[in-house]
DNA sequence: TTAGTGACACTTTTT
DNA sequence: GTGTCACTAA
């Protein structure tokens, strides 16, 4: 509480009834959130009667740690030296997992097994596939990729498969609604559901089933929500559903960084907060404790370019500072060479550490670069936000192999594993025994058994698909006895996998890391150690599949610490660093070719506000890069400097002219300030 | 059945 | 540049 300002102090103290915080970036929202959690338990809330959601996973486990610290801080030894009863603790979650918890306990009133699966990219692709080709959509006309794109969006804004046909506008929506009707029920088919409908089901269930709402909403006193501007319909609908009880419910947010607005984000969440929770008391936040006034500078006359926003002064608590930098080069390669270079630079001076450095990109291809460069340097680095680590093929099939464990009807995770490693389980005989299970109606690992006793394979694939099933059996008792860590410890070890990755890379250097990556997974399996049934394997691969609060041990956490921060601009919303880089400054990369090419208007202005994100991440330096030419695909190309270089620097007439005409007065790689 | 080769398509952002 | 898919040789 000490060291607050009185804004702060409002926000942190008024307990109860509805509250919007309008907190622009830097203002010390999260302290703010983290602050008033500790406050609640102090004054006699229990912790688990609090829910705290936040958006990116990273941020969830960055107030789980900050929470984690105050509330010790509170209650000195005594208690926790004893250690054995596990301390309440509030739940700080995303917005997904929450969803998972709540349909893992009600799911079956919809008509979905309890054990339903969440199905990845992969899987959400060969669904949409089928369906498209059940109503004889060929490729040309819409591909799977861009009917997921669809229904997402109709997801987003809670549009039922029944309701879809009446919202298409073109040919290819009316197309997309049909495809959609199937595809959805194929997935309930399966008993799977993708990301989208761990939000919408959710909804379903509070809306059609008024009990579950008052049960699930029960379970809580105090609602807390970040990054407000970035909830989407259903969201929004079910934080209501939840706090409509007992209405102590504190939003968190900043118009100008709403940046999901692709995702069916809504600004005017926080315009209606105030209609709807009429008594809400509302606090602004203005004054910024997190860069300097030079950056903050170039921060202000950026966003004052998008018109459609609350007009808001972030008021400078720190001293002019540096000149944000600009620079200008070649290539990309150049760009991840001086951008290194210029960070070896700066880590010679005493107190600077690589943790204090961040770079920032658009695109999730872009890091790519930049890591080979790092590496080269030898400097620490994570790679944060997307799924990298989950994406990764070893790491996807050993989460395959514990699904097939835990559920072996999970068809898509048995069909990744069920040669892999090559056990002699060829196409062919998978392709036999899906015609049998198929047949039969059941799933594959149902119609095995009896495949093999009516003899309808050959005696050599007989044999290995026999011995496949025992050693998924045997998996499945270890799997009662044993913690996930241990059972995927056992998966490893049975499945011979060390020796198939020994096979695939013979290149050293990748068995290392492909080794390496096994060993990771192991570490956040083993995390989950507290029960060791199925139901605690079951909750290790939900917080795989919704990307985990929190995943990967302390260890790498401490790693993390010190290391060069690679990330993009998504996921570096609600973080900070003291030096950052924002890299391929150019248009068609910042703002995206896609917002562009879009024909709202608003496009635009949601990258600036993206790039407003990133500028406001910046402590102490910022530096902003572009490269004079860029590979796409091999080839180089031309680029054009980001309008919002031109922007930012006062310079905005100079935007549309060519960047031949204004190379001149960059050439120093720095440029004069208005 | 598997390994190896070459053509190919692909790149917004997250859970 | 890179991961995936189809095809071919063993």
């Amino acid at each position: 509480m000490a060291g607050l300002n009185p804004a702060q102090r409002d926000a942190v103290q008024t307990l109860t009834g509805p509250m919007l915080v309008l907190a622009g970036a830097g203002t010390g929202k999260t302290r703010v959130v983290t602050t008033r959690i500790a406050e609640l338990i102090r004054r006699g809330t229990p912790a688990e009667r609090i829910l705290a959601v936040t958006f990116t996973r990273k941020a969830a486990g960055e107030m789980q740690e900050r929470a984690a610290v105050l509330l010790s801080r509170g209650k000195k030894g005594a208690s926790r030296k004893r250690g054995k009863k596990k301390e309440p603790r509030p739940l700080i979650s995303t917005f997904h997992s929450l969803c998972v918890k709540i349909l893992r306990r009600h799911i079956h009133q919809l008509g979905y097994p309890e054990k339903f699966t969440i199905c990845d990219r992969g899987d959400q692709e060969s669904i949409a596939r089928t369906a498209l080709r059940e109503i004889r959509v060929p490729d040309e006309t819409l591909r799977p990729g861009d009917l997921l794109a669809i229904i997402s969006n109709w997801k987003n804004q809670s549009i039922e498969p029944k309701e879809a046909a009446s919202v298409a506008e073109s040919d290819r929506e009316h197309l997309a609604a049909a495809a959609y009707r199937r595809y959805q029920s194929k997935l309930k088919l399966r008993g799977t559901t993708d990301f989208d409908d761990l939000l919408l089901l959710t909804e379903q269930l509070m809306t059609k089933h008024p009990a579950i709402r008052r049960e699930e909403a029960g379970l809580f006193d105090q609602i807390l929500v970040d990054e407000y501007q970035d909830t989407n319909g259903s969201q929004y609908r079910i934080v209501k559903a939840l706090a409509m009880g007992h209405r102590n419910l504190c939003v968190v947010g900043d118009d100008d960084q709403s940046i999901y607005g692709w995702r069916g984000a809504e600004v005017q969440h926080i315009l209606r907060f105030t209609k709807d929770w009429p008594e809400a008391k509302v606090v602004r936040l203005e004054e910024n404790y997190r860069s300097t006034g030079a950056i903050l500078d170039y921060a202000n006359t950026l966003i004052a370019f998008n018109s459609q926003r609350h007009d808001k002064i972030l008021r400078p608590a720190r001293g002019a500072g540096q000149r944000p930098q600009i620079l200008q080069l070649q290539d990309e390669t150049q760009e991840a060479e001086t951008v290194i270079t210029g960070i070896q630079l700066a880590l010679q001076q005493p107190g600077i550490k690589a943790g204090d450095f961040a770079i920032l990109c658009r695109t999730n291809e872009q890091p790519r670069i930049f890591e080979t460069e790092l590496r080269k340097a030898k400097l620490p680095y994570v790679l944060l936000g997307g799924m990298s680590f989950f994406d990764r093929k070893e790491v996807r099939d050993l989460v395959a192999y514990l699904k097939v464990v835990s559920n072996p009807t999970d068809e898509s995770s048995m069909l990744r594993i069920i040669n892999t490693p090559p056990r002699g389980i060829g196409a062919s005989t998978v392709k036999s025994l899906m015609a049998a299970a198929v047949e039969r109606g059941k799933p594959l690992w149902e119609a095995i058994p009896e495949v093999l006793s009516t003899g309808g394979l050959p005696a050599a694939a007989a044999g290995s698909v026999q011995k496949f099933q025992k050693l998924i059996q045997d998996l499945q008792e270890l799997a009662e006895r044993l913690p996930p860590g241990k059972l995927a410890d056992a998966v490893v070890d049975r499945s011979n996998y060390h020796r198939e990755l020994d096979r695939i890379y013979p290149d050293p250097n990748d068995r290392e890391a492909r080794r390496a990556s096994v060993e990771e997974l192991i570490n956040a399996a083993t995390n989950y150690s507290d029960g060791n049934d199925e139901a605690t394997l079951r909750e290790f691969l939900d917080d795989v599949a919704v990307g985990g609060d929190d995943l990967g041990d302390d260890k790498e956490k401490e790693l993390a610490r010190n290391a060069v921060a690679l990330l993009t601009m998504h996921s570096a919303k609600g973080l900070e660093y003291p030096y950052v880089y924002m890299v391929g400054m150019e248009e068609g990369i910042l703002p995206h070719r896609r917002s562009l090419e879009a024909v709202e208007a608003s496009a635009i202005d949601e990258e600036r506000r993206l790039c407003y994100v990133g500028v406001t991440r910046a402590q102490e330096k910022l530096t902003l890069s572009f490269a004079l030419t860029r590979r796409k695909w091999g080839k180089p190309r031309e680029t054009t400097p980001s309008r919002f270089l031109y922007e930012m620097t006062g310079q905005a007439e100079n935007a549309k002219k060519s960047s031949k005409s204004t190379s001149k007065q960059r050439k120093t790689g720095k440029r004069a300030k208005p």
